[in-house]
DNA sequence: CATTATCTACTATGTATCTAGTAGGAACGA
DNA sequence: TCGTTCCTACTAGATACATAGTAGATAATG
């Protein structure tokens, strides 16, 4: 299944999936932007109807929650960008990542860390 | 300075990458979907408006070549994404990749040898 | 109960994107 | 030179996006 948001959509999706199901207001006061209130209402009503987004009555309103993980956004995103800009390869990717951005040594352990119990299927 | 593309815009930047400068209708020609000339050439000038393509004269018609490089566009996306789907979080970004995308035990390879590269300021 | 506040649904406007058509000029071929 | 081809500039329509207003319902409050 693929996800894809634009960019206000993140920025109201990133709400919801770090506090969790909210009101309109609460998403709302949690942008970093000043939005209107019903501008905020527009957007979730338009993730909604992409199905990325479900609400339930609360009290005269509805409280909204995501309906797609952020894990599954980020892999939709990461895969796109894999496939659109970087040839569909991960590890191109993956050298720019390394070399564009700046990371610190623990960083880059870390990394390390990661890919050695990525390979370890058993190594002499 | 920051590059970003619409959709399509990335179709013909690509070809534009991959061939060197090209005439619209040799852009037309190596683009997968069927576009008619005049959308391709639509999609060129937008492009030159927003400054990422260039054109000179050459017969009766042009030839368009890409203004900017496709290592800036892509730094510029990765850049992107990490802000606004990773939290900022480079590393972040790294778990998904080594975990989501099927890697080859070459790849893993070859990106441990790029980490260490990069870490090696001196090591025991 | 009357007033006020809070929500939602519906509508609206401006801009961007995607796609393509039309008109007109320039070159080319007969 | 006359028609055909090729290319550009301009125009256009459909959809999406970003933002927000209005009207009307409902709930809370005095």
């Amino acid at each position: 299944m693929d996800v894809q948001f634009t960019d206000r959509e993140i920025d109201v999706m990133e709400v919801l999936w770090e506090r969790g199901p909210s009101l309109v207001a609460e998403v709302r006061a949690a942008l970093r932007d000043e939005l209107a209130y019903t501008t905020v209402l527009t957007i979730l009503r338009t993730l909604e109807g992409k199905g990325y987004v479900s609400r339930a009555p609360e009290g005269r309103g509805h409280r909204y929650f995501a309906a797609v993980k952020q894990t599954a956004a980020q892999k939709s995103a990461l895969r796109y960008l894999t496939r659109k800009l970087f040839k569909g390869s991960a590890e191109l990717l993956f050298v720019h990542l390394v070399s564009d951005q700046r990371l610190s040594e623990k960083q880059i352990r870390n990394m390390r860390k990661l890919l050695e119990s990525k390979s370890d299927t058993r190594e002499t």
